[in-house]
DNA sequence: ATGTGTGCAAACAGTTTGCAAGCTT
DNA sequence: AAGCTTGCAAACTGTTTGCACACAT
């Protein structure tokens, strides 16, 4: 059966929509919380699984920093992250044969990419 | 003046030598622990920071994960990761080229990659 | 002897779970 | 009415800090 229509639910979904960037899960509990004010954080972390689950959202999983969620149904792309100002750029294109670093043995099943430097305000 | 001489650094140290894997806070806090029984998890903590500020450490910082250390100086490469025992691994070459994927105007300056799939002993 | 470094425990931040009560179906 | 979902609080993980004592110099 699928999962019930609640007004907290709800109000994590309207958070996604109206944002145009990954959430955290404080954020999305700040965001919701105006409309549902005696919303639990627990109550973000456990719907947040089950959008997931749902394939409505997906992680944003940056290294060093704590995991964001943004709508899922983008295509395979990676991101740009600007050093200087910390902003997350998308990026299209992925590098190929990454089989002839995998060591002997090894099953490789997927990659993640993060390319580093200055976006295009903070490069001037 | 420099950091005085304990047996805690040097078991912590050794463990970094020993080691041909970024390890986490808690996998060094079991190695040097077999060497230095009443070993505390904070002074890890303390000795871990003090070594990076030493540049005698870095930080790996993978997605999704705390992050783990390895010794600096090391030259460039990548890990691996398995999805099954979550262990980390170095892998040696690069898929160079990646200027291609960045956008117009920005500047490359690094990047980072992760590849994931199945370990030697969990791929079986 | 001096004062830094350590172990322990408490404090913190982020995330998960147990449970009684509430709300959707 | 039935039982999934929520809010609350406690439990957990990873990390930091305060403090008295130990030990390297």
């Amino acid at each position: 059966m699928p999962p019930r229509e609640t007004i907290q639910r709800t109000a994590i979904r309207e958070a996604f929509c109206k944002a145009d960037r990954p959430l955290s899960p404080r954020e999305v509990h700040d965001i919701a919380s105006k409309r549902v004010p005696r919303l639990g954080i627990a109550t973000i972390y456990r719907v947040l699984r089950e959008l997931i689950e749902e394939e409505y959202l997906t992680a944003v999983e940056l290294p060093g920093e704590p995991p964001r969620y943004e709508r899922a149904g983008k295509k395979h792309h990676h991101h740009f992250r600007c050093r200087r100002c910390g902003g997350v750029f998308e990026v299209h294109g992925c590098p190929g044969d990454l089989r002839s670093l995998t060591p002997r043995g090894f099953r490789l099943e997927g990659h993640e990419l993060l390319l580093v430097g200055l976006c295009g305000k903070c490069n001037g």
